[in-house]
DNA sequence: TCTTTGTAATTTTTT
DNA sequence: ATTACAAAGA
């Protein structure tokens, strides 16, 4: 390939390629594959120009990406190599290069780009970087490292960290580039803005300074390459056509990107569903699937709206909630599945009683010879998920926890990589300051200050101010030495910088006196530190043989990169069954982190309001309402046959107990869709094991539950969008637990005798009470007595 | 320089 | 309830 600008060659990477004569092998499906539904089929064969598929849950979207990559690849003659396919996480990634080696053979598959918006840009940007001042070997800073960035900004310009907390000016910067705006395209109204201004200014010179890039830059650098440099070009003519999966979660900035890429050809085929998009506290902007309609108004709109995956009611129960959302593109998702068994609804007295709950179904299901594997318990936030931790711990239960405290975010392990990326990198700054007194030797605040701030006056880096030691006045002879005996050690390490990088983990950690010091401290937690540092260094021989695997020279650059692109969502089996292995243990996660995933048994906790959705959701902030229920849309779609969602009476999270009514969402099951029940803790009743049946559960509402292939008659009536939590007043509503249901008499110190009008939610048992001459006042329980 | 004490904050987080 | 981070004391 030679760039028709300059006429050299394109230098780099493309792996291994046959000449772009037809491509070998041939294993993709002949014609219609017979196993493809008609819209299938259609995004499936449809060859060149902008197609862009609505994918309900559960429609076959992967099958129908990977399948419309082998067609391309077979019946179009395109090279596998000039394919590209983005996805959101290496898990989305993994999983669609294990099924398209099944399907067109592991050569042509390795051939093909398959990765995450970040991996992708990272690779292009190695390579195309210096175009505009990005050196090959840059790292990519992680929020910790940028919110130091932020932090040493803030005392630099002299500004009160109080009042501008890093965490929010981080935010602010990062919402201008998630938007591709940079610190000079910024409108400012105010001086407050003026000063987050100077901050994003200010934070991307130390950036650059550092060859350092953050989350954001990998796509927002290779967008403007595209737009503003005649590397774009280069770039572009890598490519012959592109997709992209979760379209919907695309930010701004991801999405100029993919207009770039495509300007010639636009071979742009965008997978998403509006319905699933939770990400826009994120910068994720569902308008993208609109303004990809208005950017290329001759595209191919197709709609995959049969779900393979789900029963019949448990389709229902997800557009029973879906339905009542706003603004969505118009479509009907059903299945031609057996409606399967009832939802079940269940209240749980509070969280351990929920618990507990969880853990009898678990047992139950392994019982009966479920692999818990294909067991999920989700929850809204972290915070929820201790409780269920215990009950399975204390159940004997193999469980796994997603999400949460990342391995490669302990104290320990930041550590060592820092010292290995500036062993890599010595300009950055962050990991350089990060390490200089660990362990302990005897560098005082006082003598970083000084050493940074002589950096920063004469605008170079802290390793080159430690090189350039002797012109700084203002440091004494004992501190001089220290850094100086410092900077020779990063020298010595530096040296010897060419060996493998799983041996220079342990070449930093025992030349830096890091574990000695560790193994001095000699306690419980220090033992567990070096046991992490020990994962780390296995990790890295783990990358080693897969970098070899794939035919690519491990290096250290290599390694940093992939520790920060990665999570440990990635480490999940896949739903085919490929990817990790792992002995059957129960998943513990959030629900954004079960995106994508789908369990025979799915285990929704906390279905009450104020946690899902959660927090007050007051009346103005319908955005985020609309958000909350995609995701319980979501969660519920995960679901293959057997879908539990509970709900606690009482809850303490955050050191406070919170009474709260359950969840609206549950309130907008469609008739014949769920069961209603209670724990025995709730009713009251001794028995063997806590979920109690108790002959046929009260269905709700009773009526005959409707076949899910008319899902427009499962929708709600015009006029009853949010059906009202009165609903569960007989049933689970935690006041009903004491006499205080409408219509009840009650007396108050103060007002005297009234009736009941409804139960509120404040944090604790409330009513709206009448009381003659008074009116209505909203009285906590506790203050009233039945009259 | 290290330890203690106090304070505030604690959604969600594919990268 | 827990934790992380910052300021003040030993």
């Amino acid at each position: 390939m030679v760039s028709l600008l300059t006429g050299e060659e394109d230098d780099e990477l493309e792996p291994e390629q046959p000449d772009p004569s037809p491509p070998p092998t041939s294993p993709p499906p002949t014609s219609p594959p017979p196993e493809l539904n008609e819209p299938q089929a259609g995004a499936v064969e449809h060859s060149a120009g902008p197609l862009l598929v609505f994918a309900g849950a559960g429609s076959g979207k992967t099958r129908v990406i990977t399948y419309r990559i082998a067609n391309l690849i077979a019946r179009e003659r395109v090279a596998p190599w000039r394919i590209l396919a983005v996805t959101f996480t290496n898990k989305a990634a993994g999983e669609m290069r294990a099924r398209l080696e099944r399907l067109c053979g592991a050569e042509l598959a390795r051939a093909l780009w398959v990765g995450t918006f970040h991996a992708t840009c990272a690779k292009l940007l190695r390579i195309h970087g210096s175009a505009i001042g990005v050196q090959p070997n840059f790292v990519i800073y992680d929020t910790a490292d940028q919110k130091a960035v932020v932090s040493r900004a803030l005392k630099d310009l002299g500004l009160d960290e109080k009042r501008y907390p890093a965490r929010a000016v981080l935010a602010h910067i990062h919402k201008h580039k998630q938007e591709g705006r940079g610190p000079d395209e910024a409108a400012s109204h105010s001086y407050v803005d003026d000063v987050a201004l100077r901050l994003y200014r200010t934070y991307e010179e130390r950036l650059r300074a550092a060859n350092a890039v953050d989350f954001e830059d990998l796509i927002l650098l290779v967008a403007r390459l595209l737009s503003d440099t005649p590397e774009g070009d280069k770039i572009r003519r890598r490519f012959d056509y592109v997709l992209v999966d979760e379209f919907q979660d695309t930010n701004a900035t991801q999405y100029r990107f993919l207009r770039e890429l495509v300007r010639g050809h636009k071979n742009l085929c965008v997978v998403g569903d509006d319905d699933q998009s939770i990400y826009r506290w994120r910068g994720a902007d569902v308008r993208n699937i609109r303004y990809f309609r208005r950017d290329y108004p001759d595209a191919t709109v197709v709609k995959l709206e049969q779900n393979y995956r789900s029963s019949g009611r448990i389709v229902a129960a997800a557009l029973g909630v879906i339905s009542r959302s706003n603004e969505r593109e118009p479509k009907e998702l059903w299945t031609a599945n057996e409606p399967g068994e009832f939802v079940h609804v269940v209240a749980a007295r509070d969280e351990r009683d929920e618990a507990a709950f969880v853990v009898d179904v678990v047992r139950r299901a392994r019982a009966e010879g479920t692999d818990l594997r294909e067991i999920a318990v989700f929850y809204r936030i972290h915070a929820q998920s201790r409780v269920l931790e215990e009950a399975m711990r204390a159940a004997n239960l193999p469980y796994q926890i997603i999400g949460g405290a990342k391995f490669y975010e302990r104290a320990e392990v930041k550590d060592a990589l820092a010292y290995l990326r500036i062993l890599l990198n010595p300009g950055s700054d962050v990991d350089l300051l990060r390490v200089v007194n660990v362990p302990p030797r005897g560098i005082g605040q006082t003598t970083v200050d000084r050493l940074t701030a002589w950096a920063t006056l004469n605008e170079t880096s802290v390793f080159e101010a430690l090189a350039r030691i002797d012109e700084i006045g203002d440091l004494g002879p004992p501190a001089k030495k220290k850094l100086v005996a410092f900077r020779e050690l990063l020298e010595r390490l530096r040296a010897e910088s060419e060996i493998a990088p799983s041996e220079m983990v342990g070449r930093v950690l025992s030349e830096t006196g890091y574990v000695q010091a560790l193994k001095k401290e000699d306690t419980a937690e220090s033992d567990a530190r070096i046991e992490n540092l020990q994962e780390l260094a296995s990790s890295m021989q783990d990358y080693e043989a897969e970098a070899e695997a794939a035919g690519e020279a491990p290096s250290l650059a290599g390694f940093l990169e992939r520790v920060t692109l990665v999570s440990d969502v990635d480490a999940l089996p896949n739903p085919d069954g490929t990817g990790p292995r792992d002995d059957g243990r129960v998943v513990l996660m959030t629900v954004h982190g079960a995106k994508g995933l789908e369990f025979e048994h799915v285990l929704l906790t906390g279905m009450e309001e104020q946690m899902f959705p959660y927090k007050g959701v007051d009346p103005g902030q319908t955005d985020e309402l609309e958000e909350e229920r995609r995701l319980a849309y979501v969660a519920i779609t995960r679901a293959r046959r057997h879908l539990f969602m509970t709900h606690t009476q009482m809850r303490q999270i955050f050191g406070t107990t919170r009474w709260n009514r359950p969840s609206r969402f549950l309130g907008e099951l469609p008739n014949g869709v769920a069961e209603h029940r209670k724990t025995a803790a709730m009713t009251g009743e001794m028995q063997f094991g806590r979920y109690v049946d108790r002959g046929p559960a009260s269905e709700s509402r009773g009526q005959p539950w409707r076949h899910p292939q008319t899902p427009r008659e499962a929708a709600p009536e015009p006029g009853s969008r949010y059906v009202d939590h009165e609903f569960f007043d007989d049933r689970t509503d935690p006041v009903t637990d004491m006499p205080l249901r409408r219509g009840a008499r009650v007396t108050h110190d103060r007002f005297g005798d009234g009736e009941v009008l409804k139960a509120v939610s404040v944090g604790e048992p409330a009513v709206v009470v009448f009381f003659p001459g008074w009116g209505e006042k909203k009285i906590l329980a506790r203050f009233l007595k039945p009259a």
